[in-house]
DNA sequence: TGTATAATTCAATTTGTATTGAACTAATAA
DNA sequence: TTATTAGTTCAATACAAATTGAATTATACA
């Protein structure tokens, strides 16, 4: 089952409440690193390097304004935003649980032992 | 949006790798204690610890062994399943994107002055 | 009873990473 | 050409949580 290094990274990233935040805010449409920092109250340079892990894990991506440079706008990766769908609901099929005996190793002994 | 507490407390617990490795083997199905052991070269107690905060995040359960009640068999809650299903298809749903322009505060007055 | 096995709990340590503060870069505007 | 604003980067610190090892609990078996 490879959606498993999948949804590691994801959950690796998002697994962090703040930038969970963040990416949440995002989720809501393009915003700007002020903005954020004015919805949430953290420092401007955190948010800066929150938003730096996440893009580098491709879940948003950043334009500079057309109406002033050093404003950059922020938004989320909606190609990326397809394959966590499908990837997160492979991962968490309920199909995937077989009814078994477990049968460790150690155990095993025993249990053969006892028939 | 709750569904982002929901997805906040999913993501801190599943977020870190060896305890996601453990889920992940239970969606399989059924294990015990020395199996996970087995399949991950983990220390059996890091593992207990890993399982209990899987258990009182609510994503697993454990019973003890009919055969031998030293053993205890741990599985994925499935009604927990269904709500990480609904949960996570809510918070990334890609209709929360809407088209925005960023109107940061202190930006936004800037921008008022450029008309 | 006393010993072996399965698993948990506790205390100590290590490690990874979030956060903070200061310095730096880029673009705009006086 | 200097000052201002927006944002990033870097180094240092703080903190939370993972890991390790030893002690403890619970059950089984001889």
């Amino acid at each position: 089952m490879e959606s498993y290094e999948f949804v590691k990274d994801l959950f690796q990233v998002l697994g962090n409440p703040t930038r969970l935040k963040i990416f949440d805010i995002l989720m809501t449409g393009v915003h700007c690193n002020c903005e954020i920092a004015d919805m949430t109250g953290l420092a401007i340079n955190l948010i800066s390097h929150h938003l730096k892990v996440l893009q580098e894990a491709d879940l948003i991506q950043s334009v500079r304004s057309e109406k002033d440079a050093r404003w950059i706008y922020y938004s989320v990766n909606e190609e990326t935003l397809r394959s966590i769908q499908t990837e997160t609901e492979k991962f968490f099929d309920n199909n995937r649980i077989i009814n078994r005996e477990p049968v460790c190793p150690p155990c095993n002994k025993k249990t053969n032992q006892k028939e």
